[in-house]
DNA sequence: ATGAAAGCGCTAACAT
DNA sequence: ATGTTAGCGCTTTCAT
């Protein structure tokens, strides 16, 4: 059982307290704590003591005023229930610290109005440097925040504006990866589960229609959105036949988190999972393995500690152009795809 | 296409900018922008279009120096990979806004070293309060932070620790009821996969330990932890049987995260979920929904909630004993449980 | 090696 | 209704 602390909480020790108790003045504390070598061994001694035994602790508000410099960087996430997030925020997390910079974590989960408040805040809060992993903002609102503070989109690509980088895969080339896959193994009938309006499901949208046309195959796509729930209800849709209109053999659905629902959506239907249809995940996020889904892979952690690692470089270099970087994406073979059934109904 | 900005990032204009192009002293233009009655109608208008003009952005740095206020609250999450906490998150984000305050989160990401120092930022960013979203530290920790700052902790009791609240399910309890309910189903023959080295996986295994030996039943223990990997691991270990040691019936996971590694290791060894072994988890994360996996399932959105009401109600007064609140937990059957296999082997 | 003084951008108490 | 003044806690010249 630890010691039950009863004191109240007293008014923070401040620099002036360090100086007054050590003996020195306030500056000589201030260079002390930031380990400057123009400190006697005697009076560092005697400052540390001081703080110590105080309980001192500096305060970050004011000497980010003084300085003009927070040392940190905002990230918005688009949505913290979709792990993909995460594993982007680590490679964010890592090139963030490598560089000495702290992050300041915000979410608008999903809900537009509340994003443009988060980063408001950030702005307020004069972070040196914003992330957006994946964001609702039109190029105007992108553009008009980066006039502002250097930006760096995760997850789409930016052309043409000012201060602004971005990193992503590309969406299209990924849909034609799925596609070729799933007709490889022998399907005619692929219907995409999209993942709602807004431009990452358009892209990918886009680029199964593609895909199909160059396979000459009918494209059949149905709206779902980016949620395991949505993901379910398309899903279902797709799978209960009407009698002129057969079901999919395969489906492609718009990202791992719905194509999870879309799995859900077999099994509660009673379809087995390939035998009767195959289903196949955009994202590549770690939970699949496990779940041992089909996806359209992308490197998560890399991406974020590339648009890292783009930011800090226009930190130190404002007018650089931007710049876009594409990153690879592959299809992850996995057991929830497979040829289609063979006495086609 | 948006206007492409390309005139260098100036230096923020202050109140002070403002002041001088609307024609009034600094205080005025402070007064109107936060919207106080004493300033004149006339006023406010010129100073509103002056602040408009200058693209003027308050800087939270400098005034909550002054006011000796930051009106935010600090949350440390374990681990953002888990969507347990996001849920958790969210009824936390709910209240915080609901007070008026905004939150600073950070992760360390199951990482104690890390763990200790994003507090430390956090402390130093002169938080008001500070919720931990589980967490690893010591009660010796604890009590240092709470002497500090107010604090609340979810997902553990805490006791006796002056300035600290708890929110928490009951742990005991809520094992007893997934082992009642694998009982129920004619279950004799059910292991327990741990969560590993941590509070509150023993306090999960001691409550599975207890119900076991209520129902006169052995218990066996197989070290696990919270990851779906982990949790592949420990299941697949744990119905690989020894000649001599029959595999169990059924497996009551640690969480629920471990619990989507237990079904995939089961899926790997060809064995049929509910019809050879039946899966049980916790914490009742939503993905289990749409996993259909049976689990004990906690409030999570409302414990964070909670926890930020306690937080709040401590902000406004200090001294408040420490109060804990336990929240209901119950059994979530779903389609991974169900009766053993009839001839046991 | 150390200290005095100025000031970061803002708010608040006080004056008018 | 509006302006003047004095800091908040810190860093950073500039002296010594």
């Amino acid at each position: 059982m630890p010691p039950t602390v009863t004191e109240p909480i007293r008014k923070r020790p401040t620099l002036h307290d360090v100086a007054a108790r050590a003996g020195v003045s306030k500056s000589l504390v201030s260079l002390a704590l930031r380990d400057s070598p123009k400190v006697s061994a005697a009076s560092r001694a005697a400052i540390l003591a001081a703080a110590e035994e105080l309980g001192y602790r500096p305060n970050r508000t004011a000497s980010s005023l003084v300085q003009q410099r927070t040392h940190s960087i905002g990230v918005h996430i688009l949505d913290l229930h979709n792990p993909v997030f995460a594993e982007i925020l680590d490679g964010v997390h890592e090139a963030a610290r490598r560089h000495g910079y702290s992050t300041l974590l915000v979410t608008g989960n999903a809900d537009r109005q509340t994003e443009k408040q988060e980063i408001t805040r950030l702005l307020e809060s004069r972070v040196e440097g914003l992330i957006l992993i994946a964001h609702r903002l039109s190029d105007d609102d992108i553009a008009a925040i980066a006039a502002e503070v250097p930006t760096a989109v995760v997850t789409w690509q930016m052309d043409g504006i000012a201060r602004v980088d971005s990193v992503s895969g590309d969406d299209r080339l990924g849909m034609r990866l799925g596609v070729d896959h799933l007709v490889t193994l022998g399907h005619r009938s692929i219907a995409h589960l999209s993942g709602g309006e807004n431009r990452i499901s358009h892209a990918r949208r886009d680029g199964y229609v593609e895909a199909m046309a160059a396979h000459g195959l009918e494209p059949r796509v149905i709206p779902g959105g980016f949620t395991e729930s949505q993901g379910y209800r398309a899903a279902h849709e797709a799978a209960s036949s009407s009698q002129d209109d057969p079901p999919p053999t395969a489906l492609l659905v718009a990202n791992d988190l719905a194509a999870i629902g879309a799995l859900a959506a077999m099994r509660d239907l009673g379809l087995d999972v390939p035998g009767d249809i195959s289903i196949v995940g955009y994202d590549g996020m770690r939970l699949l393995e496990a779940l041992d889904i089909t996806t359209v892979a992308q490197p998560l952690a890399d991406m974020g500690r590339q648009a890292a690692d783009l930011l800090m470089e226009r930190i130190d270099r404002l007018d650089r152009p931007s710049v876009h970087r594409r990153v690879a994406t592959e299809l992850r073979s996995r057991g929830s795809s497979g040829p289609p059934p063979s006495p086609r109904r």
